[in-house]
DNA sequence: AGGGTATCATGCAGTTCTGCATTTAGATGC
DNA sequence: GCATCTAAATGCAGAACTGCATGATACCCT
């Protein structure tokens, strides 16, 4: 994902400073994507629009164009950066360390509170009708769920070596992303929510453990 | 719910005449409604256009003005008659009989499958960054949660009214709903499918029974 | 330092959608 | 049967978005 030198040939990149052409590029193309998650975000897909994506990275509307050459282009760029997030996001939770299966449960309510979750709902929706978004989602989701189990597994330990632990790390990822989505639908306040949560998460447990 | 008794003969011209204008209205009303939730399943919320809703009611453009003055009117409409439609479709598979929680839980989840779920789903992620459209459906959603929860009570009986079944019932919701939201993000052939919704309900059961 | 090039900014057709005005067809009541 | 009102169809101006052309600026290499 980083850009790849452009350079004419293939000379040595004698590397002079760090705030160099290539750095500009990087910069900008950083901006124009988590734009178009903050974008997601705020004004949702059909909202995403290339000229608002712009406007919040701070550059102008025919900068994007050297990066990406369509709306589609960078939307489906931004998928992947998504994705990028995501995993980090899950994975800085827990580095390395072990955790109960209660923290894990928390961990994984809390993610689907922030922006990422209302992002990734977004291209989820959107592209159930849109083929194109929808072929580039299935092959990087797949890298996410892959990346979701593995962290799961090496922060719960033995835990999740027992038998019919992926079913149920589906099961419970189901019902916490239905739960964000009731949020959504249901509206309610935070206090609700949070019973709720408190809830399920007790159901959670007694079914997980 | 009387809608699609003539159903939009586009192709053919050989219209029935309704033979009073009080029932035009209705028809016209109707096939609108249903064009309008027809265009949300096909399309997605961003790609239902005015247009294509007069298109596939087989109306002009015009027609839907004296009905719908705006987009987000008709919009807001459909929410109504999506509202109906889920109410209905609920208390028709259950029809003042009773059922086990196994039967119960499969019916759910095949409501969640169908062309229903979807434009709800288009709906609910829409009013996100829509307050206009979000105050319409909160108030909705209220209505259609109230009428699930009583058909469920009437269908399920004496299970229905034991300690902790309302929040039961949230739990069960959003796990449904949360598996048929990532059956769009994470694709799968419709065996996988099966075989996910079969272990879910293994453990609901577990857990609700 | 200077030529050459990559990066960025401004502006312009083409398209689509929306909302409404205007015109035509159909129904109601005498 | 005919005048009158309602419903439906057509056409039009304004706005927004997309994609790209062209011009300006900053950077890299010799």
């Amino acid at each position: 994902m980083l850009g790849s030198t452009v350079m004419a040939t293939a000379t040595v990149p004698t590397r002079r400073r760090p705030s160099t052409q290539a750095e500009r590029r990087a910069v900008t193309q950083a901006a124009l994507l988590d734009a178009t998650i903050e974008c997601l975000v705020a004004y949702g897909h059909a909202k995403t629009t290339t000229g608002r994506i712009a406007e919040l990275a701070g550059v102008s509307r025919g900068a994007q164009l050297p990066y990406f050459r369509s709306r589609a282009d960078i939307v489906g760029a931004a998928v992947a950066h998504l994705a990028d997030k995501r995993i980090s996001a899950v994975a800085a939770r827990f580095e390395g360390k072990q955790v109960t299966l209660e923290e894990c449960l928390d961990a994984l309510w809390e993610e689907h509170q922030g922006p990422i979750f209302a992002a990734a709902l977004e291209l989820w929706v959107a592209s159930r009708t849109d083929p194109e978004l929808r072929a580039n989602l299935l092959r990087i989701e797949r890298d996410v769920a892959v990346a979701v189990a593995r962290t799961a597994e090496s922060a719960l330990g033995p835990t999740a070596r027992r038998a019919g632990f992926p079913e149920d790390l589906i099961f419970a990822l189901a019902t916490v992303r239905g739960l964000a989505l009731l949020q959504i639908s249901n509206g309610g306040s935070d206090r609700a929510l949070a019973k709720d949560w408190q809830q399920t998460r007790e159901r959670l447990l007694r079914l997980l453990s």
